[in-house]
RNA sequence: UGGGAUGUCGCCAAGUGGUAAGGCACCGGAUUUUGGUUCCGGCAUUCGCAGGUUCAAGUCCUGCCAUCCCAGCCA
């Protein structure tokens, strides 16, 4: 069980105290007008997590109060990432099925002289609120009649009263220091169809009027959110205390920053616009969509959200972390095959032009039950062109005039000439193979330091790969003022054409079966690549969803 | 004197009065048919700062400083 956290004593204290029955009860409440991206990830650890520790459950709901920013895609999306990521929820619930009973408390508060109608425009109840040192004012419609509420709150209701003109308020105090509790709009006025209920509202909730509603509606204990609702909580409470319900506990905790990574739907939709990513899905953005796309697993992703632990600490996770637990789950799981991205040919001169040889490879030395591939070997191969230098320096364990690499799961081959064209630049290697290593290995002691990977020019495979990079070039892009554009890294997408992959890879598929990935490999020595939509059997492309770590790049930077 | 919260290693994060866990990152070294993996070792005399209480304080008290959130008929 993982460890704890101060949300987790909190429940722990409740249950002692024998409330709630001993029941645990939480709820990932999206409203449905995006996608969900990794911040999202974490809450949805949060909530249901939490209700599994303690045997309950949690609900999946629709925050549906909003009828003209939310869509069906954006509901079908969510149930869809949620249900990927690996987690079941007990109701599929929406905040509007509710609609009847929120307007009934609605008519109750105003019985209790607790709620009126206000005539007062948008603008003017933003004056009267007063400012952050100032406090507010009473509006002049606040202390009307109960029956007279009673008679414009249903006609709010029935439309006959034009968007804007209206609203409903909670009469609570308009000198707070805690500006939600300054008479907050429980409904306004939204001629707006809505895409469950049609026609039937003209008056919509608030969020504050209508979330602890739907968590006491739906029997939720422990309501978990984000630390900006920490001042909307006395207001949460209050609304809960005036009516004859259930009254859940709202804890907050820290919403998640990763960096180099901006966690914002409007963000995301200005891209868009702007033709900048291909859409929700876009490996680039770390939407779920856009992190499956990549190659993430849902383990990855839980292994991220489990480690960076729920406080209520400001913070701003490394996004190497994210790689580490990536690079983690697919160093267990990733299927092993040699793919050339900077194909440079080689030619084994003492091999026979007509002789071919297949090489078992394993599929995954960190899993013997994984089984081997064929792999095609003859005269003519391709390996990386930076797998080669003329003048190699001393730590340089590749190939280079006179030196001798083995050619993974093959022979020891020697280098003993190169050929280069007009501008200097090699076009072809000159080997020689020793018969003697077949397969990759020698009995008498020789030391070959250097392993590179390869693939059969005859046998291969023409393939695209496309190379991610950070979508941004600052660490903390949230804080940035300007425009998007500004901190766009422009190599955050690099498309190779003309690699050379080995045969078994043009079978490559998508899918995730039994709790096996497929179609998420390690290229040997290159990173973790995974097969795009846009791939077909004709036309391979891979995503390079996480480099593998690379300790020689960082002995040449420091040299 | 608006209200609410947070400050423990570069980044997360345990710690609930008894003498600073763990992970990432980083730095060494070993193993290796991936310069991957794995493995060993290093990495806060100090917990925002200053006082105080105590035999003993990251943990209690007082004051100060810094950062974040709130003035939608958004959620």
């Amino acid at each position: 069980m993982e460890k704890s956290n101060f949300i987790w004593d909190f429940i722990d204290e409740d249950l002692k105290a024998g409330k709630n029955g001993g029941k645990v009860v939480t709820r990932f409440p999206p409203e449905p007008n995006a996608y969900l991206h990794i911040g999202h990830a974490k809450a949805i650890y949060v909530d249901f997590v939490t209700a599994e520790r303690y045997g309950g459950y949690c609900n999946l709901r629709m925050d549906d109060t909003n009828p003209l920013k939310e869509e069906q895609e954006f509901i079908d999306a969510i149930q869809e990432d949620v249900a990927w990521m690996g987690y079941r929820w007990k109701h599929l619930t929406y905040a509007s099925d509710v609609f009847d009973d929120m307007y009934r408390h609605a008519v109750e508060l105003i019985q209790k002289g607790l709620a009126y109608v206000d005539d007062l425009s948008a603008e003017e109840i933003r004056e009267y609120r007063g400012t952050l040192t100032q406090a507010g004012k009473n509006s002049p419609y606040r202390d009307r009649p109960a029956a007279e509420n009673l008679d414009l709150f249903e006609r709010m209701k029935n439309g006959e009263f034009p968007d804007g003109t209206k609203v409903l308020r909670a009469k609570i105090d308009m000198a707070s220091g805690n500006i939600n509790m300054r008479d907050p709009v429980m409904y306004r006025i939204q001629h707006a169809s809505h895409y469950r209920q049609g026609d039937k509202w003209c008056i919509y909730p608030m969020y504050d009027w209508a979330h602890g509603l739907e968590d006491s509606a739906e029997g939720v204990t422990h309501s978990l959110c984000s630390l900006e609702f920490e001042d909307h909580r006395p207001l949460y409470d209050w609304f809960l205390a005036q009516l004859p319900v259930h009254r859940p506990r709202q804890i907050e905790f820290a919403r998640l920053y990763v960096s180099y990574t901006l966690l914002s739907k409007r963000f995301y939709r200005v891209l868009m616009e702007k033709g900048l990513i291909s859409g929700w899905d876009d490996p680039r953005v770390p939407t779920i969509r856009g992190l499956r796309r990549r190659g993430f697993t849902p383990e990855a992703i839980r292994r991220f959200v489990e480690t960076i632990g729920i406080s209520k600490t400001h913070s701003v996770v490394d996004y190497a972390l994210l790689e580490f637990c990536l690079r983690e789950d697919l160093n267990a799981r990733a299927t092993r095959r040699m793919a050339v991205l900077d194909p440079l040919k080689v030619i084994i001169e003492n091999y026979p032009e007509d002789k071919e040889e297949w090489f078992e490879g394993e599929n995954n030395p960190e899993n013997p039950d994984s089984g081997n591939r064929k792999i095609p070997f003859c005269r003519e191969l391709y390996i990386e062109r930076e797998d080669f230098m003329i003048d190699p320096p001393k730590k340089f364990f590749r190939l280079g005039p006179g030196k001798e690499i083995r050619l993974k799961h093959a022979y020891y081959v020697t280098c003993t000439d190169y050929r280069t064209n007009d501008q200097g630049e090699v076009t072809e290697v000159i080997c020689t193979y020793d018969p003697a290593s077949r397969g990759g290995w020698t009995d008498d002691g020789r030391k070959v330091k250097g392993t590179s990977h390869w693939v059969s020019a005859r046998h291969c495979v023409d393939a695209e790969v496309r190379n991610y990079g950070q979508l941004f070039s600052v660490e903390k892009p949230w804080e940035h003022e300007g425009e998007f554009e500004e901190i766009l890294n422009p190599d955050s997408l690099s498309v190779v054409t003309g690699c050379k992959v080995e045969p078994a890879l043009s079978e490559g598929a998508r899918g995730e079966v039994n709790g096996t990935i497929e179609g998420v490999f390690q290229f040997l020595r290159l990173g973790y690549y995974s097969v795009d939509l846009d791939s077909s059997p004709e036309k391979p492309v891979f995503n390079r969803t996480v480099g593998l770590k690379d300790t020689w790049a960082k002995v040449q930077k420091q040299d």
